[in-house]
DNA sequence: GCCGTTTTCGGCCCGACTGTTTTCAGTCG
């Protein structure tokens, strides 16, 4: 029982109970327990053991016991009960947005709502819109939310599905009878959503390794086992498919299932030109004149033999790969290992979960020169934002930390600044003076024009304290959509002022969307790459970051924080340096 | 149900937006 799933049966509890109509507040300190789970940072086992959980801030005697025998017991009696006075698909409804505690209570008591399709029933012969409260566009809003509810239900999000994907990466490396193996498909371009999984491997004993893949840990169901192909369901929900090929074919498995379908069109056409066929199992001469076919045991080698360089699998999407690796101008990469550090990180004093020190640690642990730290501002009252006295203690706090490490490793001082409806910002610009970077951010008011958001975001890059535009679009995957804004505008407008744009590698953001890259580094926009992190472990999240930036065509060069310390303390300050000149 | 205390009960995060209303309730972050 990790911290996710206890902090999701607590939300769970609070969610029952405000439909028993309990008090609101009793209701709201589940809440908090849940976030108080959440953001323990610790072995809540250990916790548990030694009866420590009451100690924890927001977690009370009777919050400690209940989760103490869920942890030690695996179930809590109290949750099992309060469960069983509702039907099952109650919860669910939760999962729509629009839907709150208030109006789910009064679609079960009124409507008798068990679940999502008793809803959708109710929404299309008008119950929902007679409803007191609700009305036709509430009505309308929930048929939509259960169409893309419905339509999103077969998509993961790369984040959501990693943990499983190393973990069956893992198992089948470590099998003696496989040979090579490797994910293909989408997961392996590093598409941000994903809707299954692929491996390919080769072996002399498919049945065998078929068998073993079957029956690993992470699956939980079985949905087709033949002799060279077998489909499961992972725990994470998501569908994973495993190829045997011999070892003469995994080359050409792997580039075949690897895809983009789009790209291997392209491809197919070019082996065509040269009289070739090529399939998922090799390639062969469709015709007596054809050219002679070189042999071929990887993968790099399928394409040299086509007449192209390499082409890395996060490019093939057929954006212009093949024509670039023909003129021998692709793009070398970014890696995960030239990264030297990162911005925009948050802390315990605004929401993160662990401290400022914590952080810097974790940062050094994972061999980076440095860490910017950007907590909330003043506006972001839920995220507890800093106003100008709290801001102004950290700076002196990482300034004291700073002289700690004797130039060995270097916290940045900066905020996650709230852009205000208008284009302001949170804090003055006498306080950003004072402060490393800047990320401007909006939080608030994502249901502006696009012109008008366009405006209000190109106001912010025009100041010149601004370093970076955080996470340009506000979309969460799968979840929330982007809102609307001119993204070439504000593109044009970073590279215009010298702003910096966040691709921030949280996998649920991903923002700005790799799709854009390649224009904004053309004009000459500098990308950081950005983990968001509010706890030490979301540091890692930079690896999603680089996949993204890898499929937007990013080198090196192109994201600021590949630069050493001693570089980017000046790439920080040419904005406000041109600014002054 | 938690917390903090003037120790045993009273207060508990806040602002924007949407759709329902006709001045506000519910949801969301």
């Amino acid at each position: 029982m990790n911290a996710d799933e206890i902090s999701t049966i607590l939300e769970n509890i609070a969610r029952l109970l405000a439909l028993k109509g309990e008090n609101p507040f009793k209701t709201r300190a589940y809440l908090n327990g849940a976030r108080a789970i959440e953001m323990f940072a610790g072995s809540l086992r250990e916790a548990a053991e030694k009866n420590q959980l009451g100690q924890v801030e927001g977690i009370g005697k009777a919050l400690a016991e209940k989760i103490s025998e869920l942890i030690l017991t695996g179930k809590m009696e109290y949750y099992e009960r309060l469960r069983e006075e509702f039907p099952a698909g109650i919860l669910e409804l939760f999962e729509l947005p629009g839907l709150g505690e208030k109006k789910i209570k009064v679609l079960h008591e009124q409507l008798k709502i068990t679940g999502i399709p008793k809803l959708e029933e109710a929404c299309r012969d008008g119950r929902i819109a007679a409803l007191p409260g609700f009305g036709e566009k509430t009505a309308l809003k929930l048929l939509a939310a259960i169409e893309t509810r419905r339509s999103t239900a077969d998509l993961f999000t790369f984040g959501s599905i990693a943990s499983d994907a190393r973990a069956v990466h893992q198992a089948l490396r470590d099998h003696p009878a496989v040979g090579q193996v490797s994910p293909a498909g989408s997961y392996r371009r590093r598409k941000e959503i994903v809707h299954d999984l692929d491996f390919v491997a080769s072996t002399r004993e498919p049945e065998a390794v078929g068998e073993y893949f079957a029956s690993l840990p992470e699956v939980t169901g079985i949905i087709a086992q033949g002799k060279t192909k077998v489909s499961v369901r992972l725990r994470s929900g998501v569908p994973c498919d495993l190829r045997l090929v011999s070892d003469a074919e995994f080359p050409f498995a792997l580039q075949y299932f690897t895809g983009s379908k789009e790209h291997n069109v392209a491809l197919r056409q070019r082996a065509m030109a040269r009289g070739w066929t090529l399939n998922e199992y090799r390639i062969a001469p469709t015709r007596e004149d054809a050219d002679p076919i070189p042999p071929m045991q990887e993968e790099r080698e399928v394409y040299r033999a086509l007449g192209l360089d390499y082409i890395e699998p996060e490019l093939r999407e057929n954006h212009g790969e093949l024509e670039a690796a023909e003129a021998h101008t692709l793009p070398e990469l970014v890696q995960l290992e030239h990264l030297r550090g990162t911005f925009h990180n948050h802390t315990t004093a605004s929401d993160g979960r662990d401290s400022l020190r914590a952080m810097a640690e974790a940062a050094q642990e994972l061999g980076l020169q440095y860490l910017g730290i950007a907590d909330h501002s003043k506006s972001s009252v839920i995220a507890n934002g800093l106003n100008e006295q709290r801001l102004e203690a950290q700076l002196k706090e990482i300034d004291a930390l700073n002289a700690e490490y004797r130039g060995q490793f270097r916290i940045f001082a900066g905020t996650e600044c709230d852009i205000h409806k208008d284009g302001t910002l949170d804090f003055d610009d006498s306080l950003l003076a004072q402060l490393d970077y800047v990320v401007a951010s909006v939080h608030v008011n994502f249901t502006l024009s696009e012109a008008e958001q366009t405006a209000r975001i190109v106001r912010a890059l025009e100041n010149p304290h601004v370093t970076m535009l955080g996470h340009v679009t506000g979309r969460l995957l799968l979840q929330r959509s982007a809102y609307e804004v001119n993204i070439p505008a504000i593109i044009d407008a970073a590279a215009r002022t010298g702003t910096i744009i966040e691709l921030n590698a949280n996998p649920r953001r991903l923002d700005l969307d790799w799709r854009w890259w390649k224009n904004a580094r053309d004009k000459g926009v500098l990308c950081s790459i950005n983990p968001d992190a509010h706890r030490t472990e979301a540091l890692q999240d930079l690896w999603f970051g680089v996949g993204a930036a890898r499929k937007g065509w990013l080198r090196r060069e192109d994201v600021l924080n590949c630069l050493p310390l001693n570089q980017v303390i000046r790439a920080l300050a040419k904005k406000r340096k041109a600014a002054q000149a």
